[in-house]
DNA sequence: CGTAGAGATTCCAGTAAGTAGAAGGTCAAG
DNA sequence: CTTGACCTTCTACTTACTGGAATCTCTACG
């Protein structure tokens, strides 16, 4: 297979898996005499291992170690379970950092009349959070 | 006041002013006869601005654009709640993206036992997301 | 006066994970 | 023989800083 075909197989794009191949994520790919990169099912899989577990949110370093774990057919489950844990924690911290955000400026939004006059709490708040919000 | 002291009172690491300066996001700072760079109290709350907006998660871009709003006395507040409604619908994005991906793993760890047999739930699902789940 | 340490300056490089684009080689079809 | 799709490599750009090196300046202490 060329990079385009296994790329729309995968669904990971050929920059991509170039890119991958550069840092070292994948094994360097086969030859072909005029040099297009080949690949077989094998390369198709670990492809398709990568996009998933990219789609979970782990970095590529975790990917990395995802691989190799994979590869490794004597590993203890527990060591996968602690690295997919850790990556749990590490999305639960970004979501409620994310929705902390969320709850401030929905806040914020949702006094601000919207209209054509200047006066505006998202602006007046972020210029100042000292402002008394008991008197109004 | 030096960059150290502005630096202390707003929350924003010397290096990042400077580079908040290169980026033209806040106008370069006075300077001295010995070349340190002075700042006042309206950059200082400039900077707390631009901290406080950050903290919200807005992109510098997005900084840039309510530094100006909040500059400009005559602005229409619906040109701010607009920029801040669609930071929230950005943020509403990346929530629910990241919750997915919560959920997701969060199943997968639990079906993992984590103990010292390699039989893994995590690793086959990346590997294969097409296994029966009916079978058992 | 000398010097030590803190704080300032500039510039260069690196981070994460690709993506865009340029310049050029290859292949299949008409 | 040319066209267009596909492949190659290389460089550079993205976001928002951060770290480090080399060098200057200021202040205080003995």
């Amino acid at each position: 297979m060329n990079i385009g075909i296994v790329a729309e197989k995968s669904g990971v794009p050929p920059k991509t898996i170039r890119y991958y191949e550069s840092i070292g994520l994948i094994p360097s790919a086969g030859r072909r005499p005029n040099g297009y990169r080949t690949y077989d099912a094998i390369d198709m899989h670990t492809l398709q291992f990568i996009k998933r577990a990219r789609g979970l949110g782990f970095s590529v370093e975790e990917v990395r170690d995802l691989l190799d774990l994979w590869r490794d057919r004597s590993r203890p489950s527990a060591a996968v379970k602690a690295l997919a844990m850790g990556h749990l924690e590490s999305l639960e911290r970004k979501i409620a950092e994310l929705q902390t955000m969320r709850e401030a400026l929905d806040t914020l939004v949702k006094r601000c009349r919207g209209d054509d006059r200047p006066d505006c709490p998202i602006l007046d708040d972020l210029a100042d959070s000292q402002e008394d919000k008991s008197a109004h």
